[in-house]
DNA sequence: TCTATTGTCTTAGTTCAATAGAACAATCTG
DNA sequence: CAGATTGTTCTATTGAACTAAGACAATAGA
């Protein structure tokens, strides 16, 4: 079960947060085809957002054709995201780790390696 | 010359996007103590947003104690972000890269990656 | 000193995220 | 069937983010 983590005060909109984190649930194979999502009323006394609120970032998965809503029984992952082959996953996030660390004694900050992802990512220009 | 980049829709408010720019710029040393900010009308014809949405975003950083804003001359930067010595930063540039390069080629997309980031840095549990 | 530049403030208004509270509809379970 | 569970809809309201347009204040430079 997928356990919602809604941060007020990131800027970031509750309904967007959810949203981000199921497909990031998806991508790491946390979440595949056929599993059920959280129910509204479960995130709702979980993470105190309104119901609303939940019910605006489902929709925006189904809409999306990542998940199916089935009325009295619940929501459910559909599609399938992540494009990468699990079994590719593992070595990769252990070399991740591995850098991490590395950074990490080097006295980099958590913000700084995600600045530095982004930079990278972004192809270093600019 | 720092370029601000604010991308409506992201969901992330402006002011928030541009205090996040600054922030990243001086953690990649490519803006340093006695550096000096865009102006505020720059940013308003650069980034079409308003004028008060950038005041309140360099004034966020004043607060922070990160620059310093004189009027008439500008807004300077005033501390220094960035807990890595800038002769770190260029090797665990390159090993980030060649990994990245390694994950793409696995058939990973960018959203992988940060959703892999991501869990690496939050300890890999939950 | 004069002028352009820059940060700053004011007022007013729009849009949208989020909440509250209640009700309805489809499904599952016993 | 009966009741609980789940998704869904509705209305009204609050508050934050953002915009618009203009004016003022301090500084730098000619």
């Amino acid at each position: 079960m997928v356990e919602f983590h809604v941060d007020r005060g990131s800027g970031l909109p509750a309904y967007l947060q959810l949203g981000r984190q199921v497909r990031e649930a998806m991508r790491l194979g946390w979440l595949q085809p056929g599993d059920r999502l959280p129910t509204v009323r479960d995130v709702v006394a979980t993470s105190g957002v309104n119901a609303n609120t939940v019910l605006k970032a489902y929709r925006e998965l189904e809409l999306a054709g990542l998940v199916e809503a089935r009325q009295g029984s619940g929501t459910f992952v559909k599609a399938s995201l992540g494009s990468a082959a699990p079994e590719d996953l593992g070595p990769l996030r252990t070399t991740l780790a591995a850098w991490v660390a590395e950074a990490r004694s080097a006295g980099l900050e958590d913000e700084d390696i995600y600045a530095l992802l982004r930079e990278v990512l972004s192809g270093g220009e600019q």
